[in-house]
DNA sequence: CTCCTCGCGTTATATTATATTGATCATCAG
DNA sequence: CTGATGATCAATATAATATAACGCGAGGAG
């Protein structure tokens, strides 16, 4: 399995997502929390309707907006990766909720990851490659533009997948 | 304005595609060219409901089945590529239609583009730079993932909005 | 001709996403 | 404490994007 999903990773992505929007002055709120932890229990992406469907098992009444507006959220503040391929989300595991809680500053990098999608076992795994980035920038740069933001998405198969065929 | 959209260009490439699906066996027929016409004249990535709205004035009885079994076809043909971060489609001018055409032969090669998004004038532009692929293959391999495709949609600003900021 | 495939029309439905309105809650100045 | 303020959330409705399912008719292979 490409993704990892087991409940001490989430735990701790959890506690580290706390601390980052603690020193962000963002509010993590019970219902953003419930649909981080949903999203970083699962193995593979969740659609919003997914996503919808599971929050409504502890909270009835749950509608799309509520589950949009928690994306929203915590995609803005990087805890979360819209995987624009699937029309799904998956938790961030190498970016700033990581580094910013190590040392401690908010500064609002780039964070230029690119996303493993596995046609086989649907998992998907987030590297972030200086090389890629400097290429992507020096491809812009040559064109003229000016590049904000890069959604890379490598489709294929993990190492898992790769090596049992079928 | 970033994507070119002037008939001429058009015209040719419309001939191109018709010289390429030839090449391969595959049918281009009039409701496919049409398509993409109405594509290739458009400064900006069309959407399928919007494609469809103009493919009405001429083709009553179109419905959404229409044109997406013509992009379809276009996309599996390369002749459009579909921008995912846009649910939009943008007409080729730079890949297998132009180079198969140029030396007659029907490989399949990955064809692996990048498009450069203008998030002021929405225009499209598609540039196959090598150190990108090569970079993201690299990527890959070291993250032991065997890559099929990739999708590479950049945001920002192209040279004339950058020039001109606001 | 008969069978078969393919393109397409047609209708209905599925999936993904947002608009709108008002209730609720935390926070804080006065 | 009290009222103002802004953010969060509930609830309903709707928009935007995409596919399923069925049938018909043209055109080629046998
Ligand atoms: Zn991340
Ligand atoms: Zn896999
Ligand atoms: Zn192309
Ligand atoms: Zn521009």
């Amino acid at each position: 399995m490409a993704a990892e999903a087991d409940a001490r990773d989430g735990e701790a992505a959890l506690e580290r997502a706390e601390q980052h929007c603690a020193a962000r002055g963002a509010k993590l709120t019970a219902l953003r929390r419930q649909v981080l932890g949903l999203i970083l229990d699962s193995p593979v992406p969740l659609g919003a309707y997914t996503l919808l469907d599971r929050l409504k098992t502890t909270h009835p009444g749950a509608a799309p907006p509520t589950v949009y507006r928690a994306l929203e959220f915590l995609t803005e503040h990087r805890l979360v990766h819209r995987i624009e391929r699937l029309n799904a989300f998956i938790g961030c595991r190498v970016g700033c909720s990581d580094a910013c809680a190590d040392h401690g500053h908010e500064h609002d990098h780039a964070h230029a990851a690119q996303f493993l999608i596995c046609g086989s076992c649907g998992g998907v795994e987030e590297i972030e490659d200086a090389g890629v980035g400097s290429a992507l920038a020096a491809a812009s740069r040559r064109a003229g533009f000016r590049p904000a933001h890069a959604t890379v998405e490598v489709e294929g198969l993990c190492r898992g997948c790769a090596g049992l065929p079928g």
